[in-house]
DNA sequence: ACCCGCAGGTATATCGATTAACCAACGTCG
DNA sequence: CGACGTTGGTTAATCGATATACCTGCGGGT
């Protein structure tokens, strides 16, 4: 395919001859305009469907360019276009242990499936504390490398929304009420009525001592469970059994548990903040020689695939955090400017009831 | 608020405050050069450590950037250099149901502890299936939006190192045996010492009839691992109870489980590829009324922290995933032209026994 | 006095794509 | 017939950083 051009001699504008096969690199735009004897600025522009191109041609750059396997250079356009369709995750490990982990996979499933169709990226980071978490995005956004942040587990007293609006980053954040702003929140509506539904299945089932092991004190979600479910006891009349705050670790669940348990008015139902500390408490309660459910019932939070396998299998709230991840990448990819139907996010959290939970036993 | 527009935003630099949140934008090697009294070139030797630069101007340089809070664009800086200090791990996850998920969680813990200090960010996708992987490495490939890539998984005929080394992208493979070669292989020796270790262990409690359940026949390690099983017992002058195949799902783990629990001749011992498995297989036994480990003993294969929490606890072999992953990513980066020291993986799989291995129950 | 070498920078082309501004050819209409 | 709008492109500036080639003093050797 030989290209002529000879309508303007003696000028001698780019000239230079590719003559292909002695650059081993990947194609450039370059060498598509060549092959399809056109301009590089027409080959942009039938590729991004922008300025006046007949369909021909259009027609025609396309073919070249998949002949050539030839695709936009994400650095040039990123450099051109300020935009590198790029998301951050950044998820906050505090210890080596990991207790949200599952939850994060479902979340980035949710992300991906949104992410990934519209060509965009998850850069992933995993950060010791909140500090570097901030200092994280702070060098992200100074090297351009991302349009958007998705935020995970809010805090009552969020540093982050502010410092990211500061940034002028577009960004979501998970586990919070508040839906309008410059950082919406994005998450199930009616936060309390997962623990709502699981206390009302409990007083249902006899039990009348219930414990509540609660995250940290600072997430969002945490005040607002902790609220429902002594609001949920209230209606009935009744006080928790205890309340504990814990972190997010295994070490702390299985402590927790044990201390609950060894209460004098032992509780009878143990509801968690996750389903990995729910596992945790399970196993715990069940080395203390208690059997789940006949002695203590438990329930759990986040309905992860693994409590469907376990025995007992774990009654859980389903909150559809992948369903929720999806959200939050639509919601984020709108800010971005991007052209997405709007996130719904119908329902809300449902307890799913298995078989950790079971009739009180019978008062001694 | 105001924005006022002059056409000369960087008129003067120690501005009031910088112009507004709505203003200048981030600031470029230009605003440093500027602020420093320098030229661009010798901004970018300052930072970068080329060239020949007093160290008076350096260190002005230096304070100019950090004051600016200037960091160089990444996409400029891909752009110019052909490096984007960005590297892929596509995790394939055939159905919704993602049985190996804690073991990516902490191959990623491993990956980005080495990652993150040099800079570098870890994009990750989900994809389906092998052919979609294979695709996304040519996206991403032909847009230059990575460095290198870390592949999971290692099949036995495996098509993703041909392509990479033909794609020209650096990659590492885990799971496979393979020390050099283009895309060297990541992981502890001594694959079956693991296996062997879990065979001798149940020999040693008086288990006669043990089972194996493998991961699909075409992965790597599956075979290897396999085949240790097999020699380890051949070696007491034993054979399997049984062998099955089976995908990384935890529906085909609880399916298996029933199965060889079925059997006429109950093993009294199951091994399993991986400890998310071993949880559903021992949920399964419980289920149909056996206890674990007083009827049927269970091994898994990673040694997740889950494992340490559940009842009972579960037996594993340990394969330092995360160590892996670090080595993974060292190997990786040496390979980008990093200067990295090179990782050293000592070490073989070797089990850790706890609560869900025991002694065969007596033959009835 | 003259040239050399070198320390310490600067000017500029370049990476690959996008986009505003421009231009040629071709009716069309007053 | 000539001004004018359309169609379908092209030219060239630009994004921000890097690297190469090129200056400019200045001290020293002969």
């Amino acid at each position: 395919m030989k290209v002529r051009r000879e309508d303007r001699p003696g000028e001698n504008a780019p000239g230079p001859v590719e003559e292909g096969s002695a650059g081993p690199g990947r194609p450039t735009i370059k060498a598509v305009a060549a092959a399809a004897g056109v301009s590089t600025a027409t080959v942009s522009q039938a590729v991004n469907g922008t300025g006046r191109i007949s369909e021909a041609t259009r027609r025609r750059v396309l073919t070249a360019a998949a002949e050539l396997g030839w695709s936009p250079s994400a650095s040039a356009t990123a450099l051109r276009r300020a935009r590198t369709r790029t998301i951050a995750l950044v998820v906050r490990r505090p210890t080596d242990v990991l207790g949200v982990d599952p939850h994060f996979s479902e979340l980035i499933t949710g992300l991906e499936g949104e992410l990934a169709p519209r060509g965009y990226g998850l850069l992933l980071h995993l950060v010791p504390g909140l500090a570097e978490e901030s200092a994280l995005y702070e060098r992200l956004v100074a090297e351009g490398r991302i349009d958007g942040a998705v935020l995970t587990e809010a805090r009552s007293d969020d540093p982050r929304p502010g410092l990211l609006q500061r940034l002028g980053l577009p960004a979501v954040l998970l586990g919070s009420p508040e839906r309008g702003g410059p950082v919406p929140g994005v998450g199930l509506g009616q936060q309390g009525a997962g623990v709502r539904e699981a206390v009302a299945h409990l007083l249902a089932l006899g039990h009348r001592r219930i414990a509540y092991v609660a995250g940290p004190a600072e997430l969002v979600h945490t005040g607002a469970r902790r609220t429902a479910f002594e609001q949920a006891l209230a209606e009935a009349g009744l006080r928790p059994a205890a309340v504990r705050h814990t972190d997010f670790t295994e070490e702390a669940a299985v402590a927790v548990t044990e201390e609950l348990l060894a209460l004098p008015e032992r509780p009878t139902a143990l509801v968690f903040p996750n389903d990995s500390m729910a596992v945790c408490g399970m196993g715990a309660a069940q080395r203390a020689g208690l059997r789940v459910p006949a002695d203590v019932s438990v329930v759990g939070y986040d309905n992860l695939p693994l409590g469907r396998w376990l025995h007992p299998r774990l009654s859980s709230v389903d909150q559809q955090v992948q369903r929720v991840g999806a959200a939050a990448a639509l919601t984020l990819l709108a800010r971005c400017g991007e052209d997405v139907p709007t996130a719904l996010l119908e329902g809300r959290p449902r307890l799913v009831v298995r078989e950790s939970t079971g009739p009180a036993p019978a008062a001694p």
